[in-house]
This record gives C-alpha cells, structure tokens and sequence, in this order.
DNA sequence: TTATAGATTGCCT
DNA sequence: GGCAATCTATAAT
C-alpha cells in the first residue's frame, strides 16, 4: 500500500463534534492533505491551537455569532479560513455541535508529499533533493505559511466540509504512532494570552516557535 | 466616515 | 531584535 493510498479517508464528523482541546490533541500527528488534480499535497500535523467560543477573548467567536465567524458556530468539520495582517490566511476546523462555537487553528506542518508543489506556491527556490530540515521549515511552519502552502484561501476553502469524501481537503488518520503531546500558552495573541491552549508535538523539528 | 488592532511574515540592523 | 507591508472587521467619531 503506497503513502497515497493511506491518504484517501477524511475523518469523520464527529472527530470534529467535540471540544477543541480535545480535538487538537488528537489532530497531531495525523495528516492534512490536499488534491490539487492529480498531485496530491501532504503533511503532519505538528503545532495546533484551541479557540473556544463565547468564553474565550481570543477568539473570532467570542463576540457571537456574525457573517464573517458563521462557520464557527456551524457543523463541525467545516474549513474556517480569515485574512490578517493584510497579508495572510490562517485555516482552522470548526469543532463542537452545530450552534456551538469552537476551533482549531492549524499552526505548523511537516511537509509529507508534493514538496516541490508547495515550494512553488511559497514563491521558494529549494536547491537540490532531498532537501535539508532548514529548507523545509520555510513551507509549512506557520500558519500563514502552510495556508500559502496549500493554497488555502478564504475565496476557495472558507466553509467547506472537510469530511466529504471527495472534498479535495481534509484530514486522514494515518499509522503513525501517538505522538508525545506538548501543551503551552498560544502564540502571537494579546487576549486571554496565558491559556495553556497550544498542543504541538514534543521535539518535532517543524514547529513555528520554541 | 475615519481610526485602529490584528490567531503573521520577511527583511533589515 | 525592530519594523514595514497591506487588507478587513470592528470600534469610535
């Protein structure tokens, strides 16, 4: 069985139907993948953060439900992609029943499949193959960085069900073993800063930040 | 209608 | 480590 052929379940909605912090433990280690036509672009999920809803500051929701945060409070499952900093996308999954609020940002990755793809969308010339660790961090470990990546926009992806089996995005389980989970303050926030609500691998090279 | 902050990144010193 | 880039949602006038 090839790496492809692994890659071809989403998970199912209700992986997505519960808390966020649940849900970003979980999420780590298993694989965001993307059908651009016949290439097929992959990679692990390393660093993720929760936002949880009404009761947390930080996130788009917290303020209740408008045009902009919709998909927030909608079914689990569904792409929630914003704009910031006039300059980047930032992509999460919607978690928790429909009408409650919740998500996971998706922070960082390590690249798995359709490297030269996502070097190419990164506007990054990688010279040579394979290419080393240092080259490779430069693609998908960030958030706006790995949106880029995966050409992940709000016109293109915003609201989508990522559980659909032939959504040309999604996440898959894959048979690798649990990861050691790290738990931390979430990164680049001013509000409610200090919630422990960043889950990344422990030691994985690709994280954003120490 | 105008002002400002923002779940970031890349370039410069 | 500092800071500009550049759009959008929301707050303030």
């Amino acid at each position: 069985m090839t790496m492809e052929d692994k890659l071809r379940t989403p998970l199912p909605r209700d992986f997505y139907a519960r808390d966020p912090r649940i849900v970003s433990r979980e999420l780590l280690g298993k694989v965001l993948v993307r059908r651009e036509g016949k290439k097929l672009l992959a990679g692990r999920i390393v660093e993720v953060e929760a936002y949880l809803g009404l009761n947390d500051p930080a996130a788009h929701s917290a303020a209740g439900r408008t045009l902009r945060n919709a998909v927030l409070f909608g079914p689990p499952g569904h792409s929630y992609v914003y704009f910031i900093y006039g300059n980047h996308y930032c992509f999460n999954v919607s978690c928790l029943p429909d009408g409650e609020a919740g998500g996971v940002l998706f922070r960082a990755l390590e690249p798995l499949l359709g490297i030269k793809e996502m070097a190419r969308a990164r506007g990054i010339f990688l010279d040579g193959r394979p290419s080393n660790t240092r080259d490779l961090r430069k693609l998908t470990s960030g958030p706006g960085r790995l949106a880029e990546a995966f050409g992940i926009t709000r016109m293109r992806d915003n609201a989508k069900d990522l559980t659909g089996a032939d959504s040309d995005l999604f996440i898959t389980a894959d048979s690798y073993p649990s990861p050691r989970v790290r738990n931390t303050v979430r990164i680049g926030i001013t509000k409610a800063a200090k919630r422990p609500l960043r889950f990344l691998i422990a030691g994985n090279e690709f994280i954003s930040r120490v």
